[in-house]
RNA sequence: GGUGGGGUACCCAAGUGGCCAACGGGAUCAGACUGUAAAUCUGACGGCGCAAGCCUUCGAAGGUUCGAAUCCUUCCCCCACCA
């Protein structure tokens, strides 16, 4: 572990600071153990989930335990933390199988060997068996409502309504901290700047308990330069989860990064030393259109993710669909690499020619015949880089790449491959 | 339980018998410009159709009418105040 920095200077320099306890920093002198939730809403984390992830990481990088904490237990209730409105309430199947989804995830993170293992927990464990009696006079008794009532998560929601529910939600993850604190020792929780109020709940609970010394320590909600939330892609969140958002698609999410956000972006999620961020900082501002920012933020999250083998195809699939090269000048190999990266359908060569409005339904590239007639009619869309025009707007045996191929463009960057079969 | 207000397309929101597939804003998508940017401008934005046009939408189900998002009935849900 390099010594040089700690956590608090770290995380300091890198923007991630946001709030925390008066005297954490001497705490954390000592080697402790540190935890952040996640709650199983979704089978998959998204990139927003990054944040208190890294945390984690820099926990461990610093010399701390890290604990990854799975809410099977707290993912029934449902946290009104930053919710204007009442959550759905999800399935016990669909939680279990959104934990094990997530599990799998936050273990590619951390580094399970060694003296600062990692480890990873289910609030299932101990919140399942817990029962209403128990919990009102070992949790409940050390809250007041008028404690709870303070609270930004429920004060947001009392116009709109809270059911008692969500309102009890603060109670559970307190309990979390008391419970880690009593088994696996630990001390800290570190969470997104939302989560401040729950956090600081549990620490009382430590104290009231007797149960020894906690800290909390939030990270800032990453925003974007342009006001739209972060996270964002053609619509959807950008998963962690390579059948959700393929590889190639999450480096291209990082790629496509605004100028204004690339140096935040790498301080939060790239695990690059300061001066090397700096470097690239300043070559962005002399050469913005080189984006070696962008690149090298891409390179670095997805090969955190995806794996070094992942990152680096996904960089150069992005290379040959945007580096200006004729598409009917690809080789069969290069063809056939694509086509593991990108989205790719098959379909039957029919008679003569096939319809492109029907290929940009078939890619997802549009939702209906109508949408993709629209799009035709714009203008946006090319096949192996030429515009489709809606009178000429079939492909036959004449205009395929090697193999068999139709590259399919809509717009400046989403691609599809059409690959022909024989009837 | 009472009284009042409300449920309109992805979100916000106008619309109170035909001119409504439904004003406007946001989000989104495309084009121009560019750096696979940002900003700006232009266009699109329920489904099917080359098109004329057809079909399905305004909480749900019925009804009145030549004709309803708009009127009536019943039901469901949300909010505020009171109890």
């Amino acid at each position: 572990m390099a010594e040089s920095l700690s956590l608090l200077d770290e995380l300091s320099w890198r923007g991630l600071l946001y709030q925390h306890t008066d005297d954490i920093a001497d705490w954390l002198r000592e080697p402790r153990g540190i935890y952040a939730g996640f709650d199983p809403t979704a089978a998959s984390l998204h990139v927003g989930h990054m944040v208190p992830v890294m945390g984690l990481v820099h926990a461990q990088r610093a010399g701390h335990k890290p604990v990854a904490l799975v809410g099977g237990g707290t993912g029934l209730i449902g946290d009104p933390s930053g919710r204007s409105s009442e959550r759905q309430l999800i399935t016990v199947e669909q939680v279990e199988e959104n934990v094990r989804g997530l599990r799998g995830q936050l273990e590619r993170f951390l580094d399970f060997s060694g003296r600062s293992a990692a480890r990873v927990r289910n609030n299932a464990d101990w919140l399942l068996k817990l029962g209403a009696i128990d919990l009102m006079r070992d949790v409940g008794k050390h809250f007041t409502v008028n404690y709870m009532l303070a609270k930004d998560s429920v004060q947001s929601r009392l116009d709109a309504g809270i059911s008692y529910t969500e309102f009890s939600y603060m109670l559970l993850q307190s309990y979390d901290f008391l419970e880690l604190k009593r088994r696996e020792e630990v001390s800290v929780q570190l969470g997104g700047s939302d989560q401040w109020g729950n956090m600081t709940a549990g620490m009382e609970l430590i104290r009231r308990s007797g149960a020894g010394e906690a800290h909390v320590l939030t990270m800032p909600l990453m925003m974007k330069a342009d006001g739209t939330k972060f996270g964002k892609s053609e619509g959807g969140a950008v998963w962690l989860d390579a059948q959700l958002t393929s590889p190639y698609r999450f480096y291209q999410f990082w790629v496509n990064s605004d100028d204004r956000d690339v140096g935040r972006l790498l301080r939060f999620f790239s695990l690059l030393p300061r001066a090397e961020i700096e470097a690239l900082e300043r070559e962005l501002a002399e050469h913005p259109e080189k984006r070696e920012a962008q690149r090298a933020l891409a390179r670095d999250v997805t090969a955190r993710v995806h794996g070094e083998d992942a990152a680096r195809v996904a960089g150069e699939v992005s290379a040959l669909l945007f580096g200006g090269a004729d598409a009917r000048s690809l080789s069969l190999g290069a063809v056939e690499a694509l086509g593991r990266e990108i989205t790719t359908v098959e379909s039957p060569l029919p008679s003569e020619s096939a319809d492109v409005l029907d290929l940009l339904v078939s890619t997802s590239l549009a939702a209906s015949r109508g949408a993709a007639k629209r799009l035709v009619e714009q203008g946006g869309v090319y096949v192996n880089g030429a515009r489709v025009a809606m009178n000429a707007r079939t492909i036959d045996g004449g205009t395929l790449l090697a193999g068999g191929h139709a590259l399919l463009r809509k717009g400046a960057r989403d691609y599809a491959l059409v690959r022909f079969v024989g009837r």
